[in-house]
DNA sequence: CGAACTGTAAGAATTAAGATTACAGTACTC
DNA sequence: GAGTACTGTAATCTTAATTCTTACAGTTCG
C-alpha cells in the first residue's frame, strides 16, 4: 500500500482543524512534509467523491465540503486504496500441472479481498471528527518541549 | 505488504497436499515460482514457530508439523508479516508547531494497528486445510484445457 | 495583463522487493 | 572419509514501486 490513503485522512483532519476549512497545496503540502503536486494529485481525488471543493486561481486552495463527522475512514480508504493490500506479487503458475500451483492465485485473491472488508469494517468505526479529537487529546508536543 | 506471508501459505498448503507431507527447498519453488534460497529464508521462519520441520542432508527437505486443520491463517500471518500492514511513509512531523503535523503520525499508527487485528480477525477463520480445499474445489485447469 | 492558484503529466531519484550467487554446515551413501 | 544432496544465511545485483521534482496549461481575481 502506498501513503495516499494516510495523506488524505491528514489533509482532510488538516482542513477540518483550521479555522476556515481551507488551505492551498503548498501549506497542506508543508504539514504533510510531501511535495505540492502530491497534495494536487490526491484532493483531486477527494475532490471528485465529494469529500473537498477546489477554488482555482488567486487566493484559492481546498475547503472541506463534508461533515467531518458523518466521513468515514472506510470511505476515503475506499475512494483513494482499495486493492491495494495485497501484495503485487503473487505465487504459483497457472499453466501448472499441479492443483496448488494453479489455483493458488485465485484462492489467496479471494482471502485478500475478504480480509480486506474486515479491514474497511474496523475503518467505518472512525471519522475525521475522532481522528481528529485523537489528534487533540494526543499529548502536545508544542508545550511538552524546551 | 511482502510476499512472505503468501508464499508461506502456499508452502504449507503445498506441503499438506503432497502424499509424503515432505519437499525439498527446490521441488517448493518451482511450485511457487521463485528461487529455493527465498523458499529457505522463509521456510527458517516458519520452523522456529514449530509449522514444519526440517530435514538436512541427503534426501532432506521440509516436512509438515503441524495439524492443517487446526494452523490457521492468522497464525501464519503474525509469524511471517505482523505490521507490514501499514506504508512506509508517514505524513507530518513531530517538531511542527501544529497538533494536527505533529500527532498524525502516533494516531495513524495506532489505527493501522487495530485495523490489522480486524484483519487477522479475519484470517483465523482460514486454516491451511480450508485453503487446500478451496484449491481442490476451485477449477482443474489441467481437464478443463486442451 | 500579471500574480497566485489548481490540474495533470512526464521524468528523475529513492527505496523496497525479489533474484541470484556463494559458501559453510549437515547428513546420508558408497 | 570422500562425494553428493540437501539446508542456513548473508551479501550483492536487479527490478519494480513509490515518491519527488519539474514543467506548463488552465483558471480567477485585482
Amino acid at each position: 500500500m502506498n501513503s495516499e490513503f494516510t495523506i488524505a485522512v491528514h489533509s482532510l483532519a488538516l482542513l477540518a482543524h483550521l479555522p476556515g476549512h481551507m488551505a492551498s497545496s503548498e501549506l497542506i503540502a508543508q504539514n504533510v512534509c510531501t511535495h505540492p503536486a502530491r497534495i494536487r494529485k490526491i484532493m483531486g481525488i477527494l475532490r471528485k467523491n465529494g469529500f473537498v471543493k477546489t477554488k482555482e486561481g488567486v487566493g484559492g486552495g481546498y475547503m472541506l465540503a463534508c461533515n467531518p463527522g458523518e466521513v468515514t475512514l472506510a470511505a476515503i480508504y475506499r475512494s483513494m486504496s482499495t486493492g491495494t493490500l495485497k501484495p503485487h506479487w503473487c505465487p504459483g503458475d497457472p499453466k501448472e500441472a499441479c492443483l496448488v500451483s494453479a489455483n493458488m492465485h485465485d484462492v489467496m485473491d479471494q482471502i485478500f479481498t475478504e480480509a480486506e472488508q474486515y479491514y474497511t469494517k474496523y475503518l467505518e468505526q472512525h471519522t475525521i471528527q475522532t481522528v481528529l479529537d485523537k489528534i487533540r487529546q494526543g499529548k502536545c508536543r508544542v508545550q511538552d518541549s524546551q
